[in-house]
DNA sequence: CTAGGACTTGAAGTAATGATGAAGTCAATG
DNA sequence: CATTGACTTCATCATTACTTCAAGTCCTAG
């Protein structure tokens, strides 16, 4: 289970080593050490990297996404995924939301220059 | 009508000065010279500025605005209008079906660790 | 004619999200 | 134990959309 490198993590959850990196940096998740220095994440981290990608495509900041996991314990329960997919939701909600505000001020009559 | 000065396109437009000269060298507007090499635009370019915003709304880059607004021949008339709106509506649609299918993702039963 | 504000350019800075490369270290294998 | 692939850090580059700065020029009102 636990005890995945870097490379492992990238392939598990689709993205680069260098993104993997860059994610532990930001906080999106977390590493153990080696003794030769060498980060160790368990098979949550990949996890982790899907929902945060999945919040990518929805518009998130990675500060967005850090804040959004930060309130996921390790090992979490059906609520806390509950938690995270009614935030997501919300958020993907509101961005159409906005769309839909900007389809309506590009048609309705008003000419694009008007606006 | 003509003859404006980037402050006052800037005004005008709800950009800064700064945003108005940085949206000339991208090609989204463009200005003549006075004989002391100051620009003067006429008053379609706070207009364009004005539709570049709303596209920057629905999603699109300064690059994607500048190929859009390509196509708009000064004094544009009716038909014209209607292209962009019909181009930047495509737009907007596509990235709302985008977010629902990201919605989708989330729900739909599979935990979000198992996208 | 002069003072002041508005304008000019070019370079550099910023924030987000990584990719890429160099130089060196670790770990598993033959 | 030597090789080799995967790992480490740190630095630098790339893109997007601007902003800020410095040093200098223009234009308009008084």
């Amino acid at each position: 289970m636990g005890a995945l490198t870097v490379g492992e993590v990238a392939r598990e959850s689709g993205v680069s080593g260098s993104a993997v990196r860059f994610y532990e940096r930001q906080g999106l998740i977390t590493a153990a050490r080696t003794g030769g220095n060498q980060r160790r994440f368990d098979g949550d981290a990949a996890c982790r990297i899907r929902v945060a990608r999945v919040a990518q495509r929805v518009g998130l900041t990675v500060n967005e996404i850090r804040d959004l996991l930060a309130v996921l314990p390790p090992d979490p329960q059906p609520a806390d995924w509950q938690g995270l997919h009614d935030r997501l939701t919300a958020e993907a909600e509101r961005r159409i939301r906005d769309l839909h505000a900007a389809l309506d001020d590009i048609g309705s009559g008003r000419r694009l220059c008007e606006l």
